[in-house]
DNA sequence: GTCTATAACTAGATAGAC
DNA sequence: GTCTATCTAGTTATAGAC
């Protein structure tokens, strides 16, 4: 057989193998802690080729965080847009709501063990580095699920403010977070209570405790300013 | 007078000079960002005094945080031992504890802007590298706390298995720092129906929103594995 | 387009004078 | 205890050969 060196063309891909192993050592260690030369290393590539292709190092991590968030982020409008339109003018129960919010990230995790580790670690950072890392490029991303699932929640829960549907959003956000960042200590403090690698009862539990938060009894609103 | 050099004790104290400074730099830019350079400079001591008083960078941090955390602990435990003084044995009430567990958080913050800024920023530091920094040193002090609230959670909500009351408990916390850490993000998004700087009024949201996710109805149990 | 080589800089840590 | 001076090792970024 005519096996030539062009039969690998992903191989080729310079500037994927970056991203691949970007990915990797940025969910490991932190977007700080990585140095271009481990990059290149792992990815068999020349220390120059970031900046040819990247332009710095902040370009880099700004792609390696569009490309885990953006599929994420694409299938929770389609979820989303498939609930509206079976609901057919009503309003989506909540919990369909809040599946189309966290489903698409335990998909996106449970891909390999690999892809559980980057969600898991850049979920971390956005926590901690929302201002300063991703300038704008992601922003838009996010702004345009939040406003969507807010318009979605409002019409659910009526009786809520605006207001309160932003809190109780930006809280729900929180507890997922949290869950998928900080689930090894969980797993950890519970004494063997809650099973590491069980993201369907994950989900369950999530969706239960968020449902529950944002149909709660209205804070206190007759107390004076 | 006889005003001499050792008029300013306070000033004679190199040890705390570099932990406020370090502290404000931590906060205003994160752990990694900041050199001891940058933290000398500002606590006008020499480069070297960091490592005679805390042996490493890591040290540092370490001393930073505990120094942070410690009070805002000891308060929790405080209110929660207050709160099971006055039930006299039956169990107490979910928002009670809940605000035992935010409330010393807030008071930490309204001490002083720079206040504010240290326990957000340091907060959103503990959610990305909870495993990484404070090896031990803050684990056991964190898991004290735990412990102390799962059991007065359990008690006070008997329907729920212990392993429900870890899960809630950390969506609880998720939703706290979440709502701490992007604050600014909220008040964003909001186009101004998110208030910033109403303290009181994020501690009643995030006590209703976390109270209902609490008594939340249990996730279908009755689901074959 | 891809590489080597290196520039230009900054980091944390320490030895040794005072 | 506190300082200066320096060491070693790491970083990003780039100029220029191929």
């Amino acid at each position: 057989m005519s096996v030539s060196e062009k039969n690998q063309p992903e191989a080729s891909e310079v500037r994927e193998r970056i991203l691949d192993a970007a990915e990797e050592l940025f969910a490991e260690q932190g977007f700080d802690a990585v140095s271009l030369r481990q990059i290149t290393t792992r990815a068999e590539v020349n220390l120059a080729a970031v900046n040819y292709y990247f332009g710095s190092k902040g370009g880099l991590v700004v792609e390696v965080l569009a490309r885990v968030v953006g599929p994420i982020n694409q299938r929770r409008l389609q979820m989303l847009d498939e609930a509206e339109t079976q609901a057919a003018g009503q309003a989506v129960e909540v919990e369909t709501i809040l599946a189309a919010v966290f489903r698409p990230v335990i998909v996106s995790m449970n891909e390999s063990e690999h892809s559980r580790q980057v969600v898991m670690k850049l979920a971390g950072r956005c926590m901690s580095e929302a201002g300063s890392e991703m300038p704008e490029a992601m922003r838009r991303l996010f702004r345009e699920v939040a406003d969507r699932f807010c318009a979605s929640l409002s019409k659910a829960l009526p009786r809520l403010s605006a207001a309160e549907v932003f809190w109780r959003m930006h809280f729900t956000i929180g507890s997922m977070l949290y869950a998928l960042t900080q689930h090894e200590t969980l797993v950890l403090l519970s004494d063997g209570k809650v099973l590491a690698d069980d993201a369907e009862k994950a989900l369950e539990e999530l969706v239960a405790f968020t449902a529950g938060g944002l149909r709660a009894q209205n804070a206190k609103e007759g107390a004076g300013k």
